[in-house]
RNA sequence: CGGGGCGUAGCUCAGUUUGGUAGAGCACCUGGCUUGGGACCAGGGGGUCGUAGGUUCGAAUCCUGUCGCUCCGACCA
């Protein structure tokens, strides 16, 4: 290919629109474009980048026994009515109607879809097991797309989906697409790690999400320093921490005129926030008043709450007098004297203090001495804090570091959810028909580009990984008005294009600044620059974008130094 | 959907406070000159100031509606 030839439109200065690097740098590199909110057309270097990452994942999937097909985007309303999500998947959902009044979505995901396709087929556990994969875009009319790719109202995903005859051999499946995923995201070399995440409404069994390391990243991760524990932060596990054993006092009312937060109490009588008791109270859908306790320093996590809460799928503060309904008195609570019947949630830490102080339930009082052991009645004891940096490994006695990164992937087990809504059955070795054992498995490909560049920059542009970038080399000769440059830089071109690198020639008349520029900008992993030297002493240099070293060679053999480079990079 | 910000040339933005002939840099076209990090000189093309209405002798500028973009929040791959 060559420049000239190439509809790689840079932009010397950062559309105002942009606000994170990757879609930044995207747009200055010519990659892509936006069409409306949310949606990009993807130009040529963009494109090949993508397919890069799609053949990467297609070798893999096949090589882990999944099998590509592709099917309809524009899915019937009757498969997501028998599934019963029509009505539940909301405004996110693109709802189309035909000229006959016939009611469509632009698939936002393809449960149903694949469930239909094999139920109609599959009748014995010989057929199985089966993996199905496809390469297609979704849509989703998200509430707010930002940051260019990585979060679209249409966007390429892939996604594979399991069908097993039992659990054993869902749990086999889930493993081999873990493996494939984790061979994947080290090929395009990438920084990532497979956490354990949430799966909450979807349901019990594992689910991983494979985050690649960005600051820009939307999801907040914990991992253990020693380990290799990692898990969303509203995921991770905690131990509980005892505290230091103590003589129990008599509980005892303090006067706290106007000590309504932890900060304030743990000031006023003079105690470290550790010895406090903090209450958060929260109000379900079906208005339940649920009091939960921390230790004053922590944070509540309120989706382990909501997992404790039979029936609850979504949780709000509670209103004051929802509180005090239950016998509670907002910025001074514990779970003393609270109406019996109440839902109260205790971690498991708080159950460990002595002598602490929590709220006396009445305005302005808080007691001292309260020991959680002695003077808890009904409660829920269980683990609903957030964890923090530094806390203890609930698998080693490493120490959690928080992180941020980017979502790019996620694998989970379904179990029999929709083969039991869409009767997707088989009948097993004794003849009994069961519901087939399902996974599916996501990778959302412009988001994994996007969470590339995120991760692999620097000022002046891109620092693709050689595996997914658009092209491995560019060749600029410096001057190209001069015959004598350009006739060595195409003979170097096709010396690098026949040892099957994926070459590049900038033949355009620019200045050698604007093509070093714009190499910069796109990234290619090697720049290999033709200039008079190499005309009159027969030397070019070779560039590595990440590191900046260059390596200068005689013409001939710059073609098998280039080889060599791209290996070790 | 709640809360901020912004819509003026292809891009980045000035001009809006205090109403009076539409601006700059970059990009683009022509010619010249130049060629190892986004040159230089000369000339040129390009905007119903998002849109609809109102106030005014006169509106990019003031008022109202509306559309779009963007950031934060709730939601999510």
């Amino acid at each position: 290919m060559r420049t000239t030839n190439l509809y790689a439109p840079t932009l010397r200065e950062t559309p105002a629109e942009a606000e994170v690097r990757s879609h930044q740098l995207m747009l200055r590199a010519g990659m892509i474009r936006k069409a409306a909110g949310g949606l990009y057309s993807y130009l040529p270097l963009a494109w090949r980048t993508i397919k890069k990452i799609e053949a990467i994942i297609r070798e893999e999937m096949d090589a882990a026994g999944g099998q590509e097909i592709s099917m309809p985007i524009l899915q019937p309303a009757e498969i997501w009515q028998e599934s019963g999500r029509w009505p539940v998947y909301g405004a996110e959902m693109v709802r189309v109607t035909d000229r006959h009044g016939r009611q469509f979505c632009l698939g936002p995901t393809h449960e149903e879809m694949v469930t239909t396709l094999v139920r109609d087929e599959v009748r014995s556990y010989k057929q199985l097991p089966l993996m199905l994969y496809q390469i297609q875009n979704k849509y989703r009319d998200e509430i707010r797309p930002r940051f260019g790719l990585m979060r679209g109202r249409e966007f390429i995903m892939k996604d594979l989906y399991s069908f097993d005859k039992d659990e054993e051999g869902m749990n086999e499946s889930y493993k081999k697409m873990y493996d494939a995923y984790t061979n994947i995201y080290n090929r395009m070399g990438l920084n990532f790690r497979p956490v354990e995440a949430d799966n909450g409404a979807i349901g019990g069994g594992h689910s991983h999400e494979f985050t690649v390391l960005a600051e820009a990243g939307e999801s907040s991760i914990a991992y253990c320093d020693t380990c290799d524990y990692a898990a969303s932060d509203e995921k991770a596990e905690l131990k509980v921490i005892k505290a230091a054993e103590e003589e129990i006092l008599p509980l005892e009312k303090k006067n706290t005129p106007d000590c309504s937060t932890i900060e304030m109490v743990a000031e006023y009588l003079g105690l470290p926030m550790e010895k406090c008791i903090k209450a958060v109270a929260f109000q379900t859908d079906t208005d339940e008043v649920v009091l939960c306790f921390v230790r004053g320093d922590h944070e509540v996590n309120d989706v382990k709450v909501i997992n404790l809460v039979e029936g609850a799928l979504e949780l709000r503060m509670a209103e004051d007098d929802a509180i005090r309904a239950v016998g509670g008195c907002p910025g001074f609570m514990s779970p003393i004297d609270i109406k019996e019947g109440t839902k109260i949630i205790v971690d498991h830490t708080v159950m460990e203090m002595y002598n602490a102080c929590a709220g006396a339930n009445e305005k302005d009082f808080h007691y001292i001495n309260v020991n959680p052991k002695r003077d808890f009645k009904d409660v829920v004891v269980a683990d609903i804090r957030m964890v923090q940096e530094g806390d203890c490994c609930p698998h080693c006695n490493g120490h959690m570091k928080m992180t941020r990164g980017i979502e790019a992937g996620q694998v989970f087990t379904l179990g029999t959810k929709y083969s039991e809504a869409l009767h997707a059955t088989f009948l097993d070795e004794n003849g009994r028909e069961k519901p087939m054992m399902m996974g599916c498995y996501g990778i959302g490909v412009g988001r994994t580009m996007a969470a590339a560049i995120e991760q692999n920059n620097d000022e002046n542009g891109i620092i693709w990984p050689k595996a997914i970038a658009p092209f491995e080399v560019v060749v600029v000769p410096v001057n190209g008005k001069n015959a004598q440059q350009m006739e060595l830089a195409e003979k170097v071109y096709k010396e690098l294009k026949d040892a099957g690198v994926d070459a590049l020639l900038d033949d355009r008349k620019d200045r050698a600044g604007v093509k070093f520029k714009d190499a910069d900008l796109i990234g290619y992993p090697i720049r290999i620059t033709v200039g008079p030297k190499t005309v009159e002493e027969d030397v070019l240099e070779l560039k590595v974008r990440r590191t900046g070293e260059t390596v200068t060679v005689s013409v001939g053999e710059a073609a098998g130094k280039t080889v060599e480079m791209l290996t070790d990079l």
